[in-house]
DNA sequence: TAAATATGTGAGATCGATCTCACAATCAGC
DNA sequence: GCTGATTGTGAGATCGATCTCACATATTTA
């Protein structure tokens, strides 16, 4: 039975082979010249104590740990839980290991876990900045040298590969949608938070009623934090006018739930009295009654190709920052119905 | 302006401040005899020039990084999604920062983490513990002396904190509630690879049809990998069959939304055809039609309590291992109806 | 055979923070 | 004014792995 002792360092597997630190290193790490009985020797000794080299001191000779960071805006959302799901798988293929902390979408906190972790001299990060414009923080990291992969979201200055969506054009395509089956009176639920994306998807909203001759009506549009609960409040308040929307169109999926939710509780059924389409598609969205039509994001490749980016970093690829913007998906279901004359 | 180069060392705060490393370790930890006036010169040459302690120097001669390791089942599902938000926002008060890493409810993997999460000289686990009975690696790490948490699930052999939920009991309510209602054939959707769970809740389901005089029938147990897409598979076996079951219980919530889709594919509705009772609540079960009654378990204080079992150990406390083990509690909704007679 | 490589090994330095120890200087008490 | 504690500071060791360099042998080549 191999006891693995807390403690077996290169000293051991040295004296135990009765050769140098330095020999020790060599046979163990194969460079250098090392006589074949020695190397045997060494690595039959290192075996047998059941060494494993420190990682810490190597770190500290190397200047990094085996880690990279993941900083979502929240760990508890399905999308950056797939994601961090598949980084960690790519990770782990590369012998790296993921740290996870959550910005949970504050800029400050961002900065801070940012500042911390990088004493801890971690090898990159792929991160879903908080904000699109307060980004001295991440220009500053990646001016040092630090890997960066920004997802989900780009910051304009920052000099980095990024993973996104086209989020302008999925929001188009189902406010395109909306229209074609007859709506004009139509509602924007988006969140404050995550500027870019966002931003984008109001584009992409604003865009299509422009490109259709519809004018925007900003008192349509509600805002709101992304989370059930807050999207419920602005639901009802969106829907309490006297010259409600016939259609809702919802920026992401924790969203589309409390707009479900919300338009429940006012006696409002989907489809017959709203239309409903959502950015981002979710497990249940097909269990509701109706199911739910939505813009689908990829995000089975997001994760992975984030990964592959920062390792492409890692191992010292210097080229020129690499953009990927995934196409959105648009899947009916039964949460739009046609509208009849006016 | 702040500018953090890369490489700020102590060595350079002494020089800037004229003082030996020693002496601005002192002023900076604050420990031993340090002058006035030498100690303001040492803090101030440190904030001038961004000085930040690299941790990695610090793991090495205290053999510790702030870093404890997470090894959920499957970070996707939002009950260990939500537990390792938790755990991560309690630690980071502490200043230790979260490492997670998926088993994939796979024992080898579960080992293999854990092996090389050693080297790291990570300062203590949070384990989810794939199997029940295949424990020795759990057991050498504790006795190690490195700091464990067991949530969700316990093994036998292994000598320290845990915190899990009453799964007996739960899936005992959940089953009474079924034949409160009036029936007797109950099927069982359970997991194969979860095992101190699945086991405790078959225990559960057992115990209640005893209790009640009502004969088990093996054939209404059907067994699954725990994702959507099996439980869909395993849900159409067995409502195949001629005589089949009037009620389910699911013991998981992936495997009741697979149980939905299920019995939606064969046309069965619930609760007319049949009822049903999930163990674990998700966030649209009250979206769905009919809401899903199910069995809570208390998922928000799981991680913060887990997290606090292992900052007492790390903090050096000396305690007999210490077992939490929450009750659950029935959400009555929709899914469950009367059966009339025979 | 002498000179030039090729091969094998160990002593010691290095990474950055911290701690022990030795040595001053200052102060109190008798 | 002398002993002994109190303060203040720096030199050097330590944590573990790795790398440079120096120094041996061994093997070629001219």
């Amino acid at each position: 039975m191999i006891v693995t002792q807390k403690g077996i360092t290169l000293k051991d597997v040295a004296a135990a082979a009765n050769v140098s630190r330095a020999t020790a290193a060599r046979a163990l790490n194969s460079y250098g010249y090392v006589g074949d009985g020695t190397a045997l020797r060494v690595l039959e000794a290192a075996e047998r104590l059941g060494y494993r080299a420190n990682l810490v001191a190597q770190a500290l000779r190397s200047g990094q740990l085996p880690i990279v960071g993941f900083i979502p805006g929240d760990i508890q959302n399905p999308f950056f839980a797939r994601i961090a799901h598949d980084i960690e798988a790519e990770l782990r293929r590369h012998r790296h290991n993921l740290l996870i902390a959550s910005s949970e979408e504050n800029v400050d906190q961002e900065k801070e876990l940012l500042e911390s972790l990088r004493a801890l001299s971690i090898r990159g990060f792929i991160l879903a900045p908080t904000s699109a414009t307060d980004s001295e923080h991440i220009v500053q990291l990646a001016r040092e040298g630090t890997p960066v992969v920004l997802i989900d979201r780009v910051v304009k200055e920052v000099h980095c590969d990024s993973v996104v969506v086209d989020n302008e054009g999925g929001a188009r395509e189902a406010v395109d949608y909306l229209v074609a089956n007859g709506h004009e009176r139509i509602g924007l639920l988006r969140d404050e938070s995550r500027i870019f994306t966002a931003q984008e998807r109001l584009a992409g909203y604003q865009n299509s009623l422009a490109a259709h001759g519809i004018a925007l009506d900003p008192s349509l549009v509600s805002v709101s934090r992304s989370t059930v609960e807050h999207a419920v409040d602005a639901t009802i308040r969106l829907f309490s006018r006297r010259d409600r929307p016939t259609a809702l169109f919802t920026v992401d999926s924790l969203m589309t739930q409390g707009a479900l939710l919300g338009l429940r509780s006012m006696g409002l059924s989907i489809p017959h009295d709203v239309s409903l389409v959502g950015f981002d598609d979710f497990n249940l969205a097909t269990f509701t009654d109706p199911q739910i039509t939505v813009i689908a994001q990829p995000t089975a490749e997001i994760g992975p190709l984030a990964a592959k980016m920062l390792l492409d970093r890692l191992a010292g690829k210097k080229l020129a920052p690499r953009h990927t913007r995934f196409p959105t998906r648009l899947i009916v279901r039964g949460s739009v119905s046609r509208l009849h004359g006016r």
